[in-house]
DNA sequence: ATAATACTTAAGTGCATGCTTAACGAATCA
DNA sequence: TGATTCGTTAAGCATGCACTTAAGTATTAT
């Protein structure tokens, strides 16, 4: 606990972008060129570049270039990072709940 | 799909933090003062409240103050969002890796 | 009443982010 | 070969972010 994680730091800033949570939303249906996949947007493609960037950074996309094309893919392990982090914490809540349920039925036990 | 969501942003952009994850952390264990959340940070009481301010816009976190002392707490709900966006990703490209396998059975069938 | 506690507000600073346009490189097509 | 297509690099700009210090305001304790 207390991690200070630069990888989460980055996964969660990367998904922060409505841009680049759409371009992981398309990834995640087929991977797809950088053309293909900067088409729906109303942006320059060195903005969509620069997203991409940030995505490949956080580890949530890879990508390979064949001729003059890059195709991209979504990295499904950067995925499990956030998946984990967000259980762990609702592990830790609901165990508390947990503790406190035992607790009120320890003392509703006792009023018997 | 394709959905703007600026609560999205928000709670991404709040996590994106690793002095506000670690917030989080704490909260999850159980409510607290501002003063006892912050006292783990080497930083300023105002930067500690800026902090919990990304965290209560964003929804994650609810506080209230009775007498001279704020109580923050978890908002579990909010917590769901994040949940299910990953789990929506996560189907989407299993479906696809499921259609995959049952076309390359097929194929394994036609073989035979 | 005074002092200490627990937070709050305001203002400022340096650096990161999300775009843009303009120019360039390399692979494929006619 | 010369023109397109697909991607890349560079520079610049406005805005936002994560802090800081300094100076408040209530509340509670002595």
């Amino acid at each position: 606990m207390l991690n200070e994680s630069p990888s989460l730091d980055r996964v969660f800033h990367a998904l922060a972008d409505s841009t680049r949570r759409a371009m992981v939303e398309r990834l995640a249906l087929r991977p797809m060129s950088v053309s293909e996949l900067a088409s729906p947007f109303a942006m320059s493609l060195p903005a969509v570049m620069q997203h991409l960037a940030v995505l490949e950074e956080s580890g949530l996309v890879r990508s390979h270039k064949a001729g003059r094309v890059r195709t991209c893919r979504i990295d499904t392990e950067t995925f499990g990072l956030v998946e984990r982090w967000t259980a762990d914490c609702r592990s830790e809540w609901e165990g508390r709940l947990d503790k406190l349920e035992d607790y009120i039925n320890t003392l509703k036990g006792q009023q018997k």
